[in-house]
DNA sequence: TAAGATTGAGGTATCAATCTTT
DNA sequence: AAAGATTGATACCTCAATCTTA
């Protein structure tokens, strides 16, 4: 089966995969020197925040990140050892777990927002008028129908 | 300082975020039960095959590919293993190495290529129109004036 | 049998330190 | 000194196998 990609599409797949990239890089060099949260720990706190009873069990927090699940419970881990948040035992399926934020997680990522909101500013938000952030958001949902938000 | 980010824009960015993760996730998964080179390795062969005399200075396929320097010479040295392309010292400047592609290397990108190209058509360039695309590789290349193109 | 979560083994990325050449 | 490249130490993520409960 041989595709006929469009020349176009193909330009704006690869911008893409350049754009994420270097992104990236420079929001989570910026974090890093900041000494706050690094992104993948802010994406999971964040996900607890915005659920129900800020928790939320270890197979659909792995899917809101979009992690493996053992790349989730190892993620977990560092998380509880650092205290934002801690596993609670389901007691109605006693095979599952909830992930659940704890207070000073709440501190952490209110702590990291300011400077991950700046690194998104001055690399991304700035460029792009509001017309095109709603029609970026449209596109880019239209990829991933099923999958929940994230960062 | 306090950032006002704009509602939508944020949008956006966690739109975009999501979209890649899930749309690289789906196409590495294919390539990899198709059994041909993973994306890391097709970017850099592809680098080097549209480089003068399929060959790039180490440095400058790092950057190309948006790799920290440790990171590609432990890259080029599996691809060298596999005999996908050489190092070959410079001569003019002897603290420096090309990295040249193989006739096996530009024949490993041949047969992957088919692959990518259908995981690009059918995660994303369907969902697009010539001109969106247009679009999106005029405001990608916004947030990264500086660099060099991948994938 | 299957689903939720974890563990073991292995691949791949980074930063900091080092070596060589400029 | 500084730049190009590599190496050492370390962090993180994935798949496959395993354990427990449904």
């Amino acid at each position: 089966m041989q595709i006929e990609l469009d020349k176009n599409k193909l330009a704006a797949w690869r911008s893409f995969i350049t754009a994420h990239a270097e992104l990236i890089g420079r929001i989570e060099t910026r974090l890093d020197k900041a000494k706050v949260l690094p992104l993948g720990w802010y994406d999971v706190l964040l996900a607890l925040v915005e659920a129900p009873e800020r928790r939320l069990r270890m197979s659909d927090l792995a899917q809101a990140v979009i992690l493996s699940r053992s790349g989730l419970t190892r993620l977990v881990d560092k998380l509880e050892t650092a205290g934002y948040l801690f596993r609670q035992p389901s007691p109605t399926d006693r095979r599952g777990a909830f992930a659940v934020l704890t207070d000073k997680g709440l501190a952490a990522l209110r702590e990291a927002w300011p400077i991950y909101a700046e690194g998104i500013d001055e690399n991304f938000a700035r460029f792009i008028s509001e017309e095109e952030a709603g029609l970026l958001t449209e596109i880019f949902n239209r990829f991933t129908p099923a999958t929940k938000s994230v960062v």
